[in-house]
DNA sequence: CACAAATGGAGCAGTTCCCTCCACTTGGAG
DNA sequence: CTCCAAGTGGAGGGAACTGCTCCATTTGTG
C-alpha cells in the first residue's frame, strides 16, 4: 500500500509491518486515535523501534490505516443514492454511518475533526459531504423529512449518537439504535405513529457500568 | 460553607478562599473537572500552596462547588412536576438541564460520570431520577409521548445533545436547541406537523470551527 | 557463510500533574 | 506599635506520561 516501489522489504519485517497495522487498527478502533507508538508496538509484540523505523510518525500509520475506511463511507453514501425510497435512502446512510463510527472509534475521531495533518481524509471527507446533501435534498423534495434541516445538522446528529455508542460500547453497543430512531422520527415532517425500538433500553446496572467507564476514560 | 465551625478564616485568608472557589468555578465550566490545581491557582492570581491548604484535594473543591449546582437541577426537575402540561413540563425539564450543561462543562461532567468519590453529588443524582421518572409517567399516560420510551433514554438524550453543545460552544453556542428540536419532535407518539427551529444552523465555516476546537481539544 | 537488514527495548528529553515544604509577609490581638 | 501565629507564594520533588533515538544483537538471504 504505501510500499512505494522500493525494494521489497525482508520477509519478516513486512510480517512484522502487517503486525503493527493489525495492532494499530484494533487499538485505534477500541481506544480512539489516542493510543501511544509504545503501546501499539506493546500490542503487536514487536519493539518502539520497529514501528518508528516502518512508520516515521502517528500520522501516517493514522493515514494508511483510514483511506480505506473513509472509502467505506463514501460508498455507502453512494449506495444511498442509489436506493429508489429517498426516505429509506436516508436512513440507511445514517445507520450504516453510524455503525462504522460505532465499531471504530478512531474513525469517529478522525471524522470529527478537522486534521490538516491528514490530506488524503481530508479530501475523501470533502467528497462526502456533496453526496449527503444530495441524499438530504432528494428526502426533502419528496416531502419526506422536514424542510428546515440542514446537513449539519446531520453531522451534528451523527457526533451526538456516536457519542452515545461511545458511552456504552462496553456495556449495551447496541443501545445507540433506540437513540436514532427518536431521532429519525424526529427528522419526518410528520406522522401518525412512532417506528419500533430496534433493542431493548440500558437497565439500571447498565447505566452505573456506563457512568463508570466513562469516567475512568475520561480520568485517563 | 464548608467552614466547619472552626474559627473563622483571617480576613485576608477568607478573600483567597473566594478568589479560588471563583477561578475554580470559572475553569471547570469552560474546560471541564481536567483542569489542575496549578491551573486554577495561577488563574486565582494565588500560589499553589495556598489552594492547597485550602482544599486538601480536588474532590473536596468540586464537592464544594457543585452541590448548589445540582441542587438548582433538583429543583428544575420539581418545578416541572407542578406545571400543568405534561408534555410542556418534560420539554422544560429537558431544556433547561441542558441549558446548564451547555453552560458548565464540569456540570456535564459531573452528571453522567459515576463518582465514587463525591458522595454528596452522588446522593443528589439519585434523587433526581424518580423524579424524572415521574415527568416521564405522567407525559406518557397523558398520550403525549411515545409509550417504548424509559429514563435512560433520555440520559442517553442529553448526553449526546450535551455532546453537542460542547461541540459547538465556542462557535454557536445555542445550536444544541436544533438537535433538541429533532429530539423532542421524535419523543412523540404522532404529530401533524414539527416544531419550529430556535435558531439557525451552523454555516459552513462554524463547522470547520467546531471541528479545529474538538480536535484540539482532544489532543491536549 | 557473511553481511546488510531488521530488531528490541533501555533510556533520554520533554510534558504535565499532584503535592510538600519552608523562608518570608501580614493581620490583628494586646 | 509590637510581635507572632496565621497565612503566603512558588520552587522543586516524584510519578506518570509522551514521542523518539540509538546501538549491541539477532536474523534472513544472496
Amino acid at each position: 500500500m504505501a510500499t512505494t516501489s522500493e525494494r521489497p522489504l525482508r520477509k519478516d519485517a513486512e510480517r512484522n509491518r502487517q503486525r503493527v497495522l493489525d495492532a494499530a487498527r484494533e487499538l485505534f478502533a477500541e481506544r480512539g486515535l489516542g493510543v501511544s507508538l509504545d503501546d501499539i508496538a506493546r500490542h503487536a509484540g514487536v519493539g518502539v523501534g520497529t514501528v518508528y523505523r516502518r512508520f516515521p510518525d502517528k500520522e501516517q500509520l493514522i493515514d494508511a490505516l483510514f483511506e480505506e475506511r473513509i472509502g467505506e463511507m463514501l460508498s455507502a453514501a453512494g449506495k444511498s443514492l442509489e436506493m429508489p425510497d429517498p426516505w429509506l435512502a436516508l436512513v440507511r446512510f445514517l445507520e450504516r454511518a453510524l455503525e462504522m463510527q460505532a465499531e471504530d472509534r478512531g474513525l469517529k475521531e478522525l471524522l470529527l475533526s478537522t486534521s490538516e495533518a491528514h490530506a488524503r481524509i481530508e479530501r475523501a471527507r470533502l467528497q462526502i459531504q456533496p453526496l449527503v446533501a444530495v441524499v438530504l435534498e432528494r428526502a426533502q423534495q419528496a416531502g419526506v423529512v422536514r424542510a428546515d434541516l440542514v446537513v449539519a445538522d446531520l453531522l451534528l446528529l451523527q457526533h451526538a449518537i456516536g457519542e452515545v455508542a461511545d458511552y456504552t460500547r462496553e456495556v449495551a453497543p447496541e443501545v445507540w439504535r433506540r437513540t436514532l430512531v427518536i431521532a429519525l422520527d424526529g427528522l419526518r415532517p410528520d406522522r401518525r405513529r412512532t417506528s419500533p425500538m430496534p433493542c431493548p433500553p440500558l437497565d439500571d446496572e447498565e447505566i452505573v457500568c456506563s457512568m463508570r467507564d466513562w469516567g475512568a476514560r475520561r480520568r485517563r
